[in-house]
DNA sequence: CGGTATCCTGGATGATACTG
DNA sequence: CAGTATCATCCAGGATACCG
C-alpha cells in the first residue's frame, strides 16, 4: 500500500477506494474514529494487535489521503488527536454497506435464505 | 488471503467482507462479472497484468466464499463460465457506494467541497 | 506520550513451464 | 482451453529498541 494514490492505473473507482483502505488495520482505525477522536495510544488498545509502526505508517496514509486528520498540540507531555475529516465521515458512509453486508453474509453464516433462524 | 473467513476474530462486518475483496484482483474479477458472465480466458484478457496463477486462486477462493459460481461444461475442448452468484451480485451492490466514493475522491482531485484540497 | 529506526519474516503475488 | 506445478520476488506487516 505504501502511500495510497498510485500513480493512474485505476480502472474504477472502486480500486481507488480499494487503495485507501487496503492497509489491515485502516478500516478499524476509520471505525474507532468514527466514534470519536482518539490519540495514538488510545487508537492502540482499540486495536488490539496493532504495532505502533504499523499504526503510525497507517495513520499517516489515511492522513496523505485525507481522511484522517492529525491534530497536534504543542504540550508536555505531547498530545495528538487523530479525527475524521469530512471526506473520511463520507468514506464511512461509503463502507456501511460493505459491512452491513460482511454482517449478513460472512458474520451471521445460515438465516439467510428463508429457513431455520436458529 | 489465502481463504477467507478466517476463524473468528472479526471486529465487524466491514472487516470481514475486506477479507472476501481483500485479493489485488478480486473486485476487478466481481466488476468484470457483474457485466456478464466470463470464461477464464476471457478474465485474463479483462484483467491486464494477472496471472493465470493468481486468477485461478482468487477465482477458487471467491468461489469458496460464495460469490462466484464456476459451471464447467464437460467439452472438448474444455470450457468453463464464471459468473455471479446472487451473494455475488449483492457484494457487487454493496460496494458500489464506494465505487462512487472512490470516483468522487481519488480519480476526481478538484472540485469536490468548494475550494482546492490539495 | 507519541512516535522513529532497523531488521526480519510470511504470505501474497509474479514468471515460467508443463498437462489433461 | 483451462488450468497446475515450481520457483522466485516483493513488500506489508511485525519485533524490538531507542528518541524528543
Amino acid at each position: 500500500m505504501a502511500v495510497a494514490r498510485r500513480p493512474g492505473a485505476y480502472v474504477c473507482g472502486i480500486d481507488a477506494a480499494m487503495d485507501v483502505i487496503g492497509g489491515k488495520w485502516k478500516v478499524l482505525i476509520l471505525w474507532a474514529l468514527h466514534e470519536r477522536p482518539c490519540r495514538f495510544g488510545e487508537l492502540r488498545r482499540e486495536l488490539p494487535g496493532v504495532t505502533e509502526k504499523v499504526l503510525a505508517s497507517h495513520l499517516r496514509e489515511l492522513e496523505a489521503d485525507g481522511v484522517v486528520h492529525r491534530e497536534e498540540y504543542d504540550e508536555v507531555p505531547p498530545r495528538v488527536e487523530y479525527s475524521l475529516t469530512p471526506r473520511g465521515v463520507s468514506l464511512n458512509e461509503a463502507l456501511a454497506p460493505l459491512g452491513a453486508w460482511g454482517r449478513d453474509h460472512v458474520l451471521a453464516p445460515a438465516r439467510e435464505a428463508a429457513s431455520a433462524p436458529r
